[in-house]
DNA sequence: TTCGTCATGTAATGGGTTACATGATTAC
DNA sequence: GTAATCATGTAACCCATTACATGACGAA
């Protein structure tokens, strides 16, 4: 129930992979630190966090510091909360981390999907990584086709805009060849889905 | 009341600007046309129309093709409903061109704004542009001072993430620069923000 | 006559933000 | 002692989508 879903979840998921964090600190590592995503607010961090526990994808623990212990032990004091990730949780993210539908391909989900390919095998990426592709092809076959219907009703500015939307994703195409041929090439840092 | 605002609304103003329309036609502008604009489904374009109308921006009238006519004719049938901006609407649609406060320069808004520059003045279209640039000079700085920090810490992948998001973020600024430049220029194929 | 597409709408739901409320800890 | 920032949470709202429902019109 109550699915918070997509990529907030996911993110989560996958920061908690690799250390236990408090709430705090996770909003500012998914604001900052991976830079991808979007500024997400504590009005949908905390209830994430609460449905992630639900689940039992996810442990709540007291903190380890000296103050946070000296918090605790007065009695009805709030404290504050690390969050660890369980092992049906680490399981869980395992298995958002195979799906390689066509969800994946899209724009925030993609970009979700790369911040975490450290952990992701080198056939899923290669299938994310060519599914984000054709979709942006797809995409730019569309923009032209709409352009050369409609390019003499336009002014000069939505032209330009236009033509700059296609050569940013243009690039964006160019960026996926490179990476599709490096991994082809086969330098591929870390071996596998697991450590 | 419900303001079912912001970018939708904009667009939609500005459409209608250019020459009434019926909703279905309206959606297609949005989602082709203009290339712009994420594409938007008719749960929030009729729902916007009722209530642009309800504000007095938009009136309905009846199609004028001749099937229009026959089918209204017939009483209680339904028709196409043409929308057409009144003068109020032609007003509040010139008033918010000419906000330029920082929400003008949001992604999103942005890419609105620069749609109808055909329909603002030169020197709205300065301070937009020249927001614009100082807001991703802006998040540019931010990015730099995290990589700087975290650098170490982050794996291949998340690190060329970061740099192809800085790069995108560079190109649109030299955008920026010789949008500006051509601006400064005086190259203005249109006279004014009216006509 | 049936299929595609034009055309208009509504109810339920989703996934987020804002504003608010609370309180501990740190630095000055 | 007071201001900033760390830290957690909730309720109200916002803006959109999805799925659904309806029906006209043209072409095969």
């Amino acid at each position: 129930m109550s699915r918070r879903s997509g990529i907030l979840e996911f993110a989560v998921l996958g920061l908690l992979r690799e250390a236990p964090m408090h709430g705090y600190e996770l909003r500012k590592r998914l604001n900052t630190s991976l830079g991808v995503f979007r500024a997400f607010s504590y009005g949908s961090l905390y209830p994430c966090l609460k449905s992630l526990v639900a689940n039992g994808w996810l442990i709540e623990e007291p903190g380890s510091s000296p103050e946070d212990a000296r918090a605790a032990s007065l009695a009805g004091r709030r404290a504050k909360i690390v969050y660890r990730l369980t092992a049906e949780g680490k399981e869980h993210f395992e298995e958002l981390l195979a799906h390689t539908g066509p969800d994946a391909w899209e724009d925030e989900h993609f970009a979700a999907r790369f911040a975490f390919f450290g952990q992701t095998s080198r056939d899923v990426r290669m299938r994310v990584l060519e599914g984000r592709r054709s979709r942006l092809e797809e995409r730019l076959e569309k923009m032209r086709a709409s352009l050369a219907r409609t390019r003499e009703r336009l002014d000069d500015y939505t032209l330009e805009l236009q033509r700059h939307g296609m050569e940013s994703v243009e690039r964006e195409v160019r960026w996926l060849n490179e990476l599709i041929e490096s991994e082809r090439a086969g330098r591929d840092k870390r071996p596998g889905p697991d450590q």
